[in-house]
RNA sequence: GGCCUGGUGGCAGAGUGGUCAUGCAGCGGCCUGCAAAGCCGCGUACGCCGGUUCGAUUCCGACCUAGGCCUCCA
């Protein structure tokens, strides 16, 4: 089944086809590791862990790099607050979004390139620009010459001369032109330096990348993701400084950007400060109900947070498992899971996320109905296609690790059953009501009682 | 001001030139000691105004409105 995906470059959607079908090459702008990152910046690591999925299914070889972007102002900032080298700051946000990441069940990346390791290839890359007159050295800063690449602001669909009329940068008086950006800049003593042609500094943030993803993965690349945020500058900037250093070779075939995570109807962001840490969110409610909720709207469009959002992704997860758990005696066929080929196709339309859900809506009713082993399976391969629906379903109703007194819960089930043998009613009622006050809900059947621990 | 997206039923959110999205919530019925779950059924949704068309939520134009980028940002 052939994959569309919309190229934010050519604002089409086109039929995906790599460069070389032996080597699917894809990368992600990942995290400057300064602190803990939030819910919004969860989302395209979701969306493109969906992609990444879809990829490996249809081509033998993927390479999916995410970067840790290690050197960076922010960082610099945090270590002189608390007193301790950045790599006390980075590796501890480091591994907290590598937790909060696989907490959302996203598969970890086959590259995670961290800038500080690429220092050298950043210098080089540098050299390059120079020399190719792309980019001048000026008070120990190195700048890249906007008006040196004619293509530039093709991708955000900016004019290089409105830039430079209407730049609101402060204008630093070693630039040659307003728009231009910097690639290398100079450090103080107390901050985190290499030493390069022009003295002891520190790179820009826009080269890191661009170094990276040819270091890693190659010249030529096949996907670029990020979020729409960073088309402009960050992207922009990238495909200057990578196709000026290539000479002129294609730097990322297809640009893919998602949509903001908004919540009160705003953009999440650190500087407005309506930000919620994924960190935090992953002890407060279910992590796959995170993750649904992440894949309930369209990559490319806003989608709101709000509680709301959360409780209903949990009641969609819970009618799910519901169907798992009353089929959990149907083993499934030997051999791998099913590609529900109506799953496929929705994701094969530019991961078309809200329909895949759909369709997994309408596994679930069908297994439900027939109860079948094949049925179940469908049900469970379309759910892995998303990333969904892996876990037991007793491990979805207890909600992880809770606080439950499971002796006691069992307890009163049994008292309960007595008093309703003996038909007292009140009595099975205020047994009932109490299991509600622990945040217990039952279900009666012909098997007996099940119970569940309530939403959250 | 420039560039770019959106405005769909109570909420979330796909999609389409003319029969169904889907989920959550709600209502009625069946089932149940009562619930819960399940099953059956229900609600005249497409910002506003024009235009094209036999027919527009879907195409075109204007308008109103929300948001994103233009500065760090996923």
């Amino acid at each position: 089944m052939p994959i569309s995906l919309y190229n934010s470059l050519t604002r089409h959607t086109e039929l995906f086809a790599p460069s070389d079908p032996a080597r699917v090459t894809m990368y992600l702008c990942g995290p400057t590791v300064y602190n803990y990152v939030h819910i919004g910046n969860a989302r395209g690591p979701v969306v493109f862990d969906v992609l990444a999925r879809l990829l490996r299914r249809h081509y033998p070889h993927v390479v999916y790099a995410r970067n840790i972007t290690d050197v960076e102002d922010k960082i610099n900032a945090a270590a002189l607050k608390e007193g301790v080298p950045i790599t006390t700051i980075t590796d501890r946000y480091t591994q907290a979004y590598r937790d909060d990441m696989a907490g959302l069940g996203i598969a970890p990346p086959d590259i995670e390139p961290h800038a500080t390791a690429h220092i050298g290839e950043i210098i080089a890359m540098i050299e390059t620009l120079i020399t190719s007159g792309h980019a001048y050295a000026a008070e120990g800063h190195v700048l890249f010459d906007v008006e040196s690449y004619a293509a530039y602001g093709a991708l955000s669909g900016r004019d290089t001369e409105e830039l430079i009329a209407g730049a609101r940068v402060e204008i630093a008086p070693y630039k040659k032109n307003p728009a231009d950006f910097v690639l290398w800049k100079p450090s103080t003593p107390e901050l985190a330096g290499w030493e390069s042609p022009w003295g002891r500094g520190r790179p820009g943030w826009h080269i890191e990348c661009s170094a990276m993803c040819a270091a890693q993965l190659g010249e030529t690349i096949d996907i670029h993701a990020g979020g729409v945020d960073l088309l402009f500058p960050h992207h922009e900037n990238e495909i200057a400084q990578s196709t000026c250093a290539h000479g002129g070779k294609v730097f990322a075939r297809w640009w893919m950007h998602n949509g903001m995570l908004t919540f009160d109807g705003r953009k999440m962001s650190k500087s407005l400060g309506n930000v919620l840490l994924v960190h935090e969110l992953l002890k407060l409610h279910p992590p796959e109900a995170l993750r649904l909720l992440l894949l309930r709207g369209h990559y490319r469009q806003p989608l709101d947070w709000s509680d709301n959002a959360i409780a209903q992704a949990i009641s969609t997860l819970d009618g799910w498992y519901r169907v798992l758990r009353d089929l959990e005696d149907v083993e499934l066929p030997s051999g791998k899971l099913p590609v529900p080929a109506r799953m496929e196709s929705a994701l094969c339309d530019d991961l078309n996320t809200p329909q895949a859900l759909a369709e997994l809506s309408q596994l679930a009713d069908h297994a439900r109905q027939i109860g079948t082993a094949d049925a179940k399976a469908a049900l469970i391969g379309g759910g892995a296609l998303l990333g969904l629906l892996q876990q037991s379903p007793e491990l979805w109703f207890k909600r992880g690790e809770s606080t439950i007194d499971e002796a006691h819960v069992e307890d009163l089930l049994l008292q309960r059953r007595d008093a309703r043998a003996e038909r007292n009613f009140a009595r099975a009622d205020a047994i009932r009501d109490e299991l509600t006050r622990l945040g217990i809900v039952i279900e009666d059947n012909a098997q007996g009682t099940r119970w569940s621990v309530v939403k959250s």
